[in-house]
DNA sequence: TCCGGCAAAAATGTTCAACAATTCAACAAT
DNA sequence: ATTGTTGAATTGTTGAACATTTTTGCCGGA
């Protein structure tokens, strides 16, 4: 395919070719995002080997790259499950947020990594008003990767992403009501202000009761 | 508390043969942290095949969950080598380490997990006794681990458990200044001494300050 | 000598086919 | 209803093969 002409001097610019397996993992990563596979789901890997053109071995290392992003259970001998978090790794999942969006807010950011909040938080404001409550969903991520952006950790922010990637786990589950969600936004703007205002402490006391709301929401939904 | 899975009521004792995918990976883990395999180092796929009597795929799926701790870095099409960090590596860990620990040692624990902070500290002391470094540096990592395990999150252990693991990669290149760790002891036991007097506060800005310092002598050791 | 390029060699990425080991489902027997 | 047994389905692992990419070593020319 690519096939680039040797004796050309343009410099290799190695776009990516995403190896086969990393797109695969992409590929299962989305469905389960969008809840084309539900937690519990079992994956099985001659079937996904079938349906995506790709040999056996190429989806077993897709199953241990969604594995070490906890999107996805191996059960030895028995197979690969979409993961199903109980009441106990919700809460879980809201003790590594706390740990690590907090210290973020702290240690505050430049001005464009709040910047960036800032526009996080009207990306939510318009998905809002368009009634686009899979948008508000989306833009509420983005509100809170950007947050943990501000420490300019790359670590922090692969970790972040992976638990952003576990709540979807839970999100669909948990039917998303309009006027919650109003609330969210509004917080979200007080956070941002406080930030823009410099007063990082401040900002952190109000995602810290955030948090805890969004927490005491999600397990009321999980366990009903 | 047990993992509620329908078909599964009793775990299976199957702690005799772990598959030989994990056994591979936990054998060049351990000979990174010895520094048997120092950073940098390219790992082969063939030898490697060799030499431990699996097949080529089985290497793979050992290198993918090495990746996934960052203990190894893949280069598409040029292989799987040691991770070298480099002096913004180092920064990155201490922004994590300190989101992470300050973190749980702000949210205290109950007094078995105390128990098990001060039971590090008392290895610790013990080593230097005996002038084993070696065992300084593993009672160390074990006060840290012990830190974020009061905050009983397995999420977090896990993570934290990876960090310390990332940070043997340049532990034996950072020679081992034996008053130096003295100092760390009469930190550690001074952090103790506040969680078991109920003084998290006290406890999280030593923590602290014994983070940046730390920090500080690795980049000096590192870039010198 | 040094340099660019080019062909051969080596290593990785991926596929395929096979087999052992384990789990699962159906069914028979007590 | 519980327990064994059998056979099918699935996973774990291997080995070999091939395409693609990178590396190496060599060669001729400035």
């Amino acid at each position: 395919m690519a096939t680039v002409n040797p004796s050309s001097g343009v410099a290799r610019l190695r776009v990516a070719v995403p190896a086969v397996a990393t797109r695969v993992a992409s590929e299962l990563r989305l469905q389960i995002a969008e809840g084309a596979l539900l937690p519990g789901a079992k994956l099985k890997e001659e079937a996904l080997s079938e349906e995506l053109g790709v040999s056996r071995n190429t989806v077993r290392e897709a199953f241990a790259e969604l594995a070490s992003e906890r999107l996805v259970v191996r059960q030895p001998n028995r197979g690969v499950f979409v993961a199903s978090l109980e009441a106990n790794d919700i809460h879980d999942v809201y003790v590594v947020r706390r740990a690590i969006e907090i210290s973020a807010v702290r240690g505050g950011g430049s001005a464009e990594s709040i910047a960036a909040v800032r526009a996080a938080v009207e990306e939510g404001k318009r998905a809002a008003e368009a009634g686009d409550s899979e948008g508000l969903g989306s833009a509420n991520a983005h509100f809170h990767g950007a947050l943990v952006a501000m420490a300019g950790s790359e670590r922090l922010n692969v970790i972040m992403s992976q638990v952003l990637a576990e709540m979807r786990l839970f999100f669909h589950k948990a039917s998303i009501d309009g006027g919650f969600y109003q609330d969210y936004l509004a917080d979200n703007d007080q956070i941002c202000k406080a930030l823009e205002a410099g007063d990082n402490d401040l900002a952190a006391e109000r995602l810290l009761a955030y948090l805890a709301r969004s927490e005491e929401h999600q397990t009321a939904v999980h366990t009903s």
